[in-house]
DNA sequence: TCTAACCCCGTAAACGTTTTCAGTAAGCCT
DNA sequence: AGGCTTACTGAAAACGTTTACGGGGTTAGA
């Protein structure tokens, strides 16, 4: 365990075997070699217990079987569930992951673009909560292909998958005006994320679409977590006693709607329906368990790292632009028959 | 985003500031250098958009300024409080973080620690479900610092980070055992795993502090996840009905556990008490709210960081063992007064 | 004016690989 | 037997840094 003198190297295994370092780097390759040779090479390599180091091969070829993926936050399910999605990808080609978590503190996404021209990874799946123009021009200035997960505007040089959270929000308030909810509220978190944003928008041409009146009193802002979004829907409920239904920016959000309708005597479905966003693990889990849209977050994750593996594979093809439908997964917290 | 040409080098720096790439190196490093070749070689450095090469600078110093993380499986929510803390530990000492999921394959995680040959990481943290003989020597032999999480033998040359499963145990089942519960079911993972086989030692021990008998029927094996300990807590409670309280050995188990008395129409905890272990996140978020041991799983985390850094600071210390007291955190599922 | 001391700077080696290029030995054909 | 091809091998360069060493210029002291 701890440091050892110093390891062989080819240099090392050259003398033992009498060869040169050339020779012993085409054995260790298997080019072609002759029989004496390759037999002399390994057994010199096996004896000292040889570990190539990729540092000197990442040097002069110029690859370092490394990507980066630099999310938020990875406390949060949503990303870790790509990271499950793409851990194994990865892998399988042959790479590894390093992990960034930048707090969504946009001088510190920045720094990781940056990062990219020190070469210690050969591509980097990025998810920004927020892109800003400085996001932009670092992303088109990078040293190594980048993936975007996350709407970037169109036109943009880059690789890119997306949500389509349109559908989604559209295809849940579709769900709850079926089961004849009327009152729909909604808590977001800030509007100047990605998702924010669209499922803002979302809201309210669904609620056109269904002929619904939007009702600033049923719309609240808070954070994508589980404290802030209970705070909000605990001021939603104040200002809005009337709701019959809640439609959240995302599954933290509804596990804090369940606790505070739960703590305000509100049952759940029967008083107030609720519905999330991004279908994470504890949604299954939560009680009553939680009807959700699904925006694909594992299958968002294995795409761009197929994506970006693509473009190791072929540096020039033209951006590509990837949306993962949404699914509308349906449970106890809308439609269920289960009563306390 | 498209691959650049060739990024500039330090000799590129050189020819268009007129020295030689030895000042250039010096003045990137703050050297003592002339006042004006450091100007001139700044502005050189400024107008190229220059960005040093991490990897060559690693050959040549001999360090990465990566770290790795192995873990059976980042989707486990005590792998990830763990990482939560690493990482931000390790960034603030200037290390990346390189993560390996190993699905708890034990030849996998020999990989890793052979791995740690080709030098592409300054040490390593590892979490083995299981430890074996192999682990032992592959840990031993590793060509980078490694800290352990998890029991290993005393006498192990490597630095250890150890929960207290023992006294956590203990700790439950005194609390149970003062709210009154006297049949208490115990549901465990497989006993060839590290926490599988202190907390079963652990649970027959509290039993015999308490001077409770040991039964057979009361004890269940699963495995550490959700479906598989509610299974398990389903056979259990078929097996032995008459039980008030199940200590369950982690709290993905203990999720499962509340389905199951809750679609068998039992009160939690008036007819049956639940605890889990490990303090997850959902723990507080589930319904009932979920008793747990708390394992320190973030401290734990925290405390690997900083072992590992400090002995990447001081190669030649001795291994140290760090030993983190649990914690019982009392929720609604035992003590709790709600009821639906 | 000469020498000593000092300060910068450039040359070159080194880190551990891969790869090009040229050379040698062996085999084949005529 | 001599020339040609083939098959393999070794020397050396290269990847982009850091750093030991020594040389050259300047300044100060004698």
């Amino acid at each position: 365990m701890v440091p050892v003198s110093d390891g062989p190297t080819i240099t090392t295994i050259a003398e033992r075997a009498g060869v040169s370092i050339a020779s012993v780097s085409r054995v260790l390759n298997g080019l072609p070699t002759r029989e004496n040779t390759v037999r002399r090479v390994l057994s010199a390599a096996e004896e000292l217990g040889y570990v190539p180091n990729s540092v000197a091969r990442s040097l002069k070829s110029r690859r370092t079987n490394q990507v980066a993926f630099a999310m938020a936050d990875i406390g949060n399910p949503v990303y870790l569930a790509m990271i499950r999605e793409i851990q194994p990808v990865l892998k399988a080609a042959g790479y590894r992951l390093v992990l960034h978590s930048t707090d969504a503190d946009v001088a510190d996404e920045i720094d990781v673009l940056r990062g990219l021209g020190e070469r210690y990874v050969d591509g980097l799946i990025m998810i920004p909560l927020r892109v800003s123009e400085a996001h932009l021009k670092a992303v088109e200035a990078a040293r190594a292909p980048v993936v975007i997960i996350g709407s970037v505007p169109d036109g943009t040089r880059v690789d890119n998958i997306r949500a389509d959270s349109r559908t989604g929000v559209r295809l849940a308030l579709d769900h709850l005006h079926s089961l004849g909810r009327r009152r729909i509220g909604f808590v977001n978190g800030p509007l100047d994320t990605v998702p924010g944003s669209a499922r803002s928008t979302a809201y309210a041409e669904a609620l056109t679409a269904l002929g619904l009146p939007y009702d600033e009193n049923l719309v609240e802002i808070g954070d994508f977590y589980r404290a802030e979004g209970a705070a909000a829907v605990s001021r939603l409920l104040a200002r809005a006693p009337d709701l019959d239904a809640i439609m959240c920016a995302n599954d933290l959000i509804a596990l804090g709607a369940l606790e505070v309708l739960r703590r305000a005597g509100r049952r759940v479905p029967e008083d107030v329906a609720v519905a999330g966003m991004d279908d994470i693990d504890m949604a299954a889990a939560a009680w009553p368990a939680l009807t959700s849209v699904s925006l694909g977050s594992a299958e968002r994750g294995r795409a761009a790292a197929e994506l970006l593996l693509d473009r190791l594979g072929n540096g020039e093809r033209e951006p590509r632009v990837v949306t993962v439908p949404p699914r509308l997964v349906v449970r106890a917290s809308t439609a269920g028959e289960e009563t306390p």
